[in-house]
DNA sequence: TTATAAATGTGTTAATATTACACAATTGTT
DNA sequence: AACAATTGTGTAATATTAACACATTTATAA
């Protein structure tokens, strides 16, 4: 048994990956070299499997294009205006991942012609991947200002004055150190390793790394890190 | 020019449709007259077709089922799973929706077979249907408590203690009177008609309407109508 | 070796928001 | 006219946020 034929349609799968540099917010795109729009900006992207479930799918190509896997990744949204593509009519399922660059290489990506932009430097992208990726900022801003995402972003080990760049690129603004600091120590999900930051010609910060179990079991939890 | 037909897939749409009638929020779910799982209750979806946009086609199956349209809209998911349907692999992308039940007839639900279901008592749906109810309830939670989306499930003109009850029924929980109404009141969305509500057996509370140019140009802002 | 600049760590106070509660007013019913 | 139920508004205690100051650490330059 089969549904009559009228609505079969390409599934495409495309994924906005961020990174940080400890300076700003980056965004992974990859330079086409297959038609349509060859030569020009795109995100990471493939076609959905017919034998493979969504984050199966998604996961997939965020391994292939890039090599990684393990990677925070979450369902942002699914776009499906007719004339999206020139091609044929897709509908694309739009994720979002989150990935330490300190620690990951993505020599795989850089391969296949992938490249980190900061976030306020990228060029214009195709279809309607602009689109995307401002839907994707926005449920970022969201998300790390209610939610321990923004962990995600950085190396296992990271200072509080690190952490605090990382919001502050993300929101596009400064915050005061202090009350900062107070906030986010004030959640319990971290943990001193007693351990200073090297890399510092100054007074050397102490590093902490997240509490697994308390991430963990608090992630649904409201942290209000930022007030929005 | 066409892309290889690997992945060419049914494309469903789904929709969660809350009300609210005073006292417990409701959804609106259909008894399946057709194979499979005739009989069960479902969530109102269909085909996506191939000449339309995701919301043009969310809007039409809200159209159909119910005779509504101008209703608040929102797309919350896409559903994947291989064998999620058992006639064919079909991904669902799942909408939700607020309706006001007081002011909104659905005789063309009704003659489909269709039935307002308090939400606490609802029968189990098919597929993953219960999933993208948790969900949509799930989200209606996170946005109500930051946005005046709860609006969108009164009449348009309704009393403070109104409000109250609906934002209690969301949280299944008691909210301080004083309290709420002060909060409601300082986001200044909210102008007094000089009219009561007439049917009380008691004091008439004042009845409200939307300033709807406020509305639309906050609506993005921030309101904490409910700490999370 | 000492002074300096840059960055980190912590404390304090004022302003704001939230919570918890009490009393007066309205209206149909007894 | 008394009563019960519900609405409208005020106020004090508590908690949170925002604004700000000073002491400490460390590489580098004097």
């Amino acid at each position: 048994m089969q549904y009559p034929s009228e609505s079969r349609i390409m599934l495409a799968i495309d994924c906005c990956i961020f990174g940080f540099d400890g300076e700003n917010l980056k965004i992974l795109l990859i330079k086409r070299n297959f038609e349509p729009e060859m030569g020009k900006w795109s995100l990471m992207g493939g076609f959905l499997k017919s034998t493979e479930d969504l984050e199966d799918g998604a996961k997939r190509i965020l391994k292939d294009l890039t090599g990684l896997d393990n990677i925070y990744m979450e369902q942002l949204n699914s776009y499906g205006n007719i004339n999206r593509d020139p091609v044929e009519r897709t509908v694309s399922i739009c994720f979002f991942a989150l990935i330490n660059i300190q620690e990951h290489d993505i020599e795989e990506a850089k391969s296949k012609n992938g490249y980190w932009f900061d976030f306020n430097k990228k060029p214009e992208l195709i279809f309607d991947h602009d689109q995307m990726v401002e839907k994707a900022l926005s449920q970022i801003r969201y998300k790390a200002a209610l939610h321990p995402i923004g962990f995600e972003l950085l190396p296992e080990k990271f200072t509080i004055p690190q952490l605090q760049k990382l919001y502050e690129a993300i929101y596009g603004t400064t915050l005061d150190r202090r009350n900062f600091s107070r906030k986010i120590l004030s959640t319990k999900l971290l943990i001193d390793t007693g351990e200073k930051n090297e890399n510092s010609s100054t007074k050397k910060a102490a590093l902490f790394k997240l509490d697994q179990a308390k991430y963990e079991s608090q992630f649904n939890a409201f942290h209000y890190f930022v007030n929005l």
